[in-house]
DNA sequence: GTAGATGCAAATCTTTTGCTCGCCC
DNA sequence: GGGCGAGCAAAAGATTTGCATCTAC
């Protein structure tokens, strides 16, 4: 995984220096989704030298190169992780956890949806908001009404 | 329309204050998707003496009570709509543009999907990022490889 | 050797907050 | 009248940039 998003980087005329490396490693180790701050907050356990501008400039160098992915949780941060295989996020509006699903069919109706605008899809942003069946909204305080 | 946010505003409690009024006919006014900036440039034409800390005040506001909706283009800032019927934004890659469209097809994967995760879905956020079909895009200076 | 990358510090941009005064109900 | 809202100024948080130094190729 590592090697390949390296030969990625190398192939993107991306010259790999240590910071990077580190970088790369540390968005492949994390199996949730950092933000820069928390990219940086790992890396530095492992380099204590590296800094925060740093990792912005990695992550947006990686992002332009389409070898990472931006996601955004409306929680006015931007998020990171690898680009795998294709997947959307579904997020749990009572804890924010982020669980990642594929369908085929959603991406049928994608490509028909902007086939019948004239376009056609180069990329998409799809979360859902999801609450647990069976789990009650109504017993605790609850301050945002969705 | 304008009557009717209003409505629902003190439904919801909100005071209606010569500056939320404005607000909210801003928002009204807008076809685009401003951000907090923008409405706040569009209301001081109207009204010299509004300040951009009430415009913030008053969109978090309207947004913890449902009646608008915060976008994500990605872009660093957030953008608010106010909510309308159910749609969507297909999001054109080479203008920027935003198109809105509206699937129920689509509307019924997402619960089915969330169904099968054992969630229910209380909201989504759905963005294409589309290209025109016909246009090349091999035929012009492109910084961005998507 | 040289173009490009890094670290540091500071700037920039977006959004939020403390405080005092003023206005809506 | 009293509480909530507004404006101002400043803070806070996220991200970017200028510049001198260092490093990958």
């Amino acid at each position: 995984m590592e090697a390949e998003l390296l030969k990625k980087c190398t192939d993107a005329g991306i010259r790999i220096t240590a910071q990077r490396a580190l970088i790369i490693e540390t968005l492949i180790v994390s199996d949730d989704h950092p933000d820069a701050d928390l990219v940086y907050r790992r890396a530095v356990e492992r380099d204590q030298s590296i800094s925060l501008p740093t990792v912005y400039r990695t992550l947006n160098l990686l992002e332009d190169a389409g070898i990472i992915k931006k996601i955004n949780m409306n929680d006015g941060k931007a998020r990171f992780e690898p680009v795998r295989k294709d997947h959307d996020h579904l997020i749990d509006a009572d804890n924010g956890h982020i669980h990642e699903f594929q369908n085929q069919e959603l991406k049928k109706i994608l490509d028909s949806i902007a086939n019948e605008m004239g376009y056609e899809v180069i990329d998409h942003r799809i979360e859902i908001v999801g609450r647990k069946r069976g789990e009650s909204n109504c017993d605790c305080i609850q301050i945002k009404v969705y």
